[in-house]
DNA sequence: GTTTTGCTAGTACACTCGTGCTAATACCTG
DNA sequence: CAGGTATTAGCACGAGTGTACTAGCAAAAC
């Protein structure tokens, strides 16, 4: 038969172009001519992929949680320095994951108010939870998490607080703050291996 | 002379319905034509008022933070129980604080590629990073903060658990939700009462 | 070669947007 | 009452949007 094309690699790179675009422009920079013309490829090209933006925007999810997920299997790493670095994956250090980042804050912001995309962006959260939940299974694994502390909790706010600290670091975006996100988020971690400061009044 | 208006109410009245907007139908939402629509008022009359869309954005953004200031100075509490109400009124725990969240979101990710929103934006970040310094200090006068902790870091993380317990509570949205929120912010609260965890290795 | 298919360029429709403008109406002040 | 202003409805422009379609080109398969 025919002129097969690998679609696999067309899609990974419109998807690469829609976050270049989302970074740049904004949500409302994904629009068909728009990534199509960041793509470097016609707009019915585009269409023949993703018949319907929505399409488009719901692969975007699925490509970022794909290119965080493959980035973190890569890390051979164990203990405290995986845990390290595999949230340092989440946060916006480099081009590469800052662009993902604003990527995905874009599209999970107009989520919260386009129900058909829901679906997707809890998908991506419900990720980041199991990441989260991993990161403090490895640390009571290594015995860098006392027995005092709760994991389930601790998960949760681990995740509070690298989505926060990531949040946060999008706004300067200077290699300044880098340093100040992981030492913010190491110096978290370094509580959790230390025992539980008793609930009793201090006072 | 004639009919003078009251400009200050009608500017309220065009921020709620902004607010009202921005939670239903996102930022896509928020044009003259919508906005005005969901305000009752004309078109010609918002752009009276506003003569673009920028300086609406910019109003949303001061507008948010008036009224959580106003929440904040009208209560009449001290200590603890201070810093848990002030925090509160941050996270979306009411139609009334999840429309200011939503809102906030909507326009601050706008900010994120919007190089003449970011002032006001930042502006915004800039009173949370207040209040949560605000908040360790409260604290610490209560004797609440052990003095093994350092304010400025906690100040930073407490932002961070804040704006991450936020963001999480905006998906699900449910009054189950709510006391989760509570429950995870209070947690990390009562810790810093308590002495840091020597860092020294726990192996 | 021919055939079959993917890709492209280009056009078109109906819609919404921000932004201006005009003319008329409602309403308060003096 | 009259005078003057805020507000209104409505139109218009250029631009951008998602979506859809056609005709033609390029390349791989037979």
């Amino acid at each position: 038969m025919p002129r097969r094309i690998d679609a696999e690699a067309r899609n990974a790179e419109i998807a690469a172009a829609s976050l270049r675009v989302l970074e740049r422009d904004g949500l409302s920079g994904l629009s068909v001519r728009g990534v199509a013309a960041e793509a470097g490829i016609a707009t019915a090209s585009l269409r023949r992929a993703f018949p319907t933006q929505h399409a488009l925007r719901e692969y975007c999810f699925e490509r970022i949680e794909e290119r965080v997920t493959a980035r973190i299997a890569a890390l051979d790493l164990t203990g405290r320095a995986l845990v390290d670095e595999l949230l340092a994956q989440l946060l916006p250090l480099d081009q590469e994951r800052r662009s993902e980042l604003v990527a995905h804050v874009q599209l999970g912001v107009f989520a919260l108010t386009d129900s058909t995309l829901r679906p997707a962006a809890i998908r991506l959260s419900a990720a980041l939870d199991r990441g989260c939940r991993t990161a403090i299974a490895i640390l009571a694994d290594a015995g860098q998490l006392d027995s005092s502390r709760d994991p389930t909790y601790e998960a949760q706010r681990l995740r509070a607080v690298l989505d926060g600290v990531a949040m946060y670091g999008l706004w300067s975006g200077e290699p300044l703050e880098s340093s100040r996100m992981l030492d913010t988020l190491a110096r978290h971690l370094d509580e959790l291996g230390q025992p539980r400061p008793s609930v009793a009044s201090s006072q």
